[in-house]
DNA sequence: GAAACGATTATCT
DNA sequence: GATAATCGTTTCA
């Protein structure tokens, strides 16, 4: 792609100064997350995610997402072909849940439950532009800043969440999810998922068009 | 109880 | 770009 000198403005100044910001806006209401997985899915880009975990802050801005949609959904946890198992337990349950579950046995990821109660849908989270904490989660990860966040298993090392959390309600601390300080416009793209052999194809990955933050 | 399969990442060439 | 690492979850015998 062409075009690259024209960097998103979120990107340009250390922001640090928006931080401040973060905890002063109340996190998203459960109804937010009442709709589709894909709408979900969209809306999230833009909004920042903060945990704080041993007292310690981090928070960025949820730049890349991953909506699983339904039950008729093959690459679903909770597709049909599974139904409720202990590990998707949480995508049964209501709105506004955190599910959480171990990738390749060894790094965890992030989902958020969306549209009803006993309906299994769910958006992954899969990259965040770091924000507040970058000290703390380089001392998490021990990698560049470019590559604190940029992944699903990469972005819950560097915010320290962990299977403790699956089922946390997300608008109360230790991890919540709150609305973008700014009204900026985003520049939203979808396409393909990534990771996973069945219905890979749908276009149900959602991402800012010219971030780097993004996993690919 | 055994085997296969990943919603990934790090580390090569 | 290609591949190994690594182990929890699910499935099948």
């Amino acid at each position: 792609m062409a075009g690259r000198l024209r960097a998103s403005q979120g990107a340009r100044g250390r922001p640090d100064a928006l931080s401040g910001a973060v905890p002063a806006v109340p996190p998203l209401p459960a109804a937010f997350y009442a709709r589709s997985a894909q709408e979900v899915a969209r809306s999230l880009l833009g909004t920042w995610l903060r945990s704080e975990i041993g007292g310690e802050v981090a928070a960025g801005r949820i730049v890349e997402t991953e909506a699983y949609i339904g039950p008729h959904d093959p690459a679903s946890h909770a597709a049909e072909r599974y139904g409720r198992t202990r590990r998707n337990l949480s995508m049964f349950g209501p709105p506004g849940i955190a599910y959480v579950y171990r990738s390749y046995g060894i790094h965890w990821c992030l989902n958020v439950v969306t549209d009803r109660a006993d309906y299994p849908a769910a958006v992954l989270i899969r990259a965040v532009e770091p924000r507040t904490g970058i000290a703390i989660m380089t001392r998490r990860r021990g990698t560049a800043e470019r590559d604190l966040a940029r992944g699903p298993g990469r972005l819950t090392q560097a915010f320290g969440i962990t299977g403790a959390l699956d089922g946390h309600v997300l608008d109360r601390p230790p991890l919540t999810i709150h609305p973008a300080p700014d009204d900026a416009v985003l520049d939203i793209a979808n396409g393909p998922r990534v990771g996973i052999t069945r219905a890979a194809d749908w276009p149900l990955r959602y991402w800012l068009r010219d971030s780097p933050w993004v996993s690919r």
